[in-house]
DNA sequence: TTTGTTTGCTAACGACTGTTAGGTTAGTTA
DNA sequence: TAACTAACCTAACAGTCGTTAGCAAACAAA
């Protein structure tokens, strides 16, 4: 035990994450990634159960990230709709923003987990989704925002954050980029 | 010649588009499409070079109808940039929610394509972005929207339509969700 | 010094991969 | 009837997959 260990497996499973990210799950093997580590394929079960524990760990490490962001801002009870969900916005951004290799397989390789942790991270992805759509439906009650269709608006504005892995170039800070989704969903483009 | 042999091939084309959706192309084994068809596995070759023919129909076929969609908007002079930019998300939109399968292999499994096709869609996407920015960019020239990023703000458009296939459950109908997409982004949530 | 633990190795397993060779069947055309 | 062709088959190939067994070296704790 200890840091020895904890270093390995923390190396393996941020080389995981880059090679996740740049071939797909399916596409990169375990001889892959030990080789991108400098051991032997077998070696890595010296340190993790399988392939798909790396997965797991990735997935539900930012999938504790994104919900605790959200249930702390739920429980403020202050705020306005409006400055409400341009902190959901921000929020999401900026972790997707400070950790975007992890984001991108968290987005595109969760569907690749085995059960039953494939039903536990639809199930937290259903609970995000809806506390989302609670900050829209907020606003509309209240008169701030003029939508029709509320699981339609959230889920174009997340697959809209969700893709910035995609194409994210470093160009924008993190916190340039949050402040640019959050004007862009609730201004408009129109002057 | 003939029926008969396009039938099956356009069979098989339409049966490994629903596979590659579902399972992603790599998890998707040649065996798993014949299966799926009602065939062994070394007939798929009667009718196909390999997989990744298959997939290479896909994607540039759906990236075909992106850019010639496009292509027809961009030689119209006489469209204002607001009606312009509105009919890009239009027909971007229709051409997703009209070919759903498609649309998310096209979006999620192109990578997977070997050189030069590879090379020749990245060109193709990159030619349609620059086109979508240029609408933007007219826009903005025009005094017609605010804008600080057009690169960003072309791609948190773009990003958003791609991800329908992800979410979509066919309660909204094509031309309802390309009306929602249209009235997000140039107006936003604001009353 | 001995014991235990961490970290890595070589070798190999059974299963699965995309693909090919070669042959059979059924239906069409000459 | 004979030749041709499209569609599909069985069998097998060479390679890769995730994973395990068993062992060795390094190092810390007793």
């Amino acid at each position: 035990m200890g840091s020895i260990l904890k270093t390995r497996k923390n190396q393996i499973e941020e080389v995981a994450t880059e090679l996740f990210k740049e071939r797909g799950y399916t596409a990169t093997s375990v001889r892959d990634l030990a080789a991108a580590v400098g051991i032997e394929a077998a070696s890595i079960y010296s340190h993790m159960s399988g392939k798909e524990e790396i997965l797991q760990r990735i997935c539900f490490k930012m999938a504790h990230k994104f919900l605790d962001s959200l249930n702390v801002l739920m429980v403020n009870q202050s705020l306005d709709p409006e400055t409400k969900l341009k902190s959901a916005i921000r929020d999401h951004v900026l972790i997707i923003a400070n950790n975007l290799p992890s984001s991108a397989v968290f987005w595109n390789e969760w569907r690749y987990m085995s059960e039953p942790f494939f039903t536990d991270f639809v199930n937290m992805q259903r609970d995000y989704e809806q506390k989302f759509r609670q900050i829209i439906k907020d606003g509309v009650e209240q008169g701030v925002f003029h939508i029709e269709n509320i699981t339609f608006t959230a889920m174009a504005i997340l697959s809209s954050l969700n893709g910035v892995p995609k194409w994210h170039d470093y160009t924008l800070a993190p916190e340039e980029l949050a402040e640019a989704f959050a004007e862009l969903f609730i201004n408009g483009l129109r002057k």
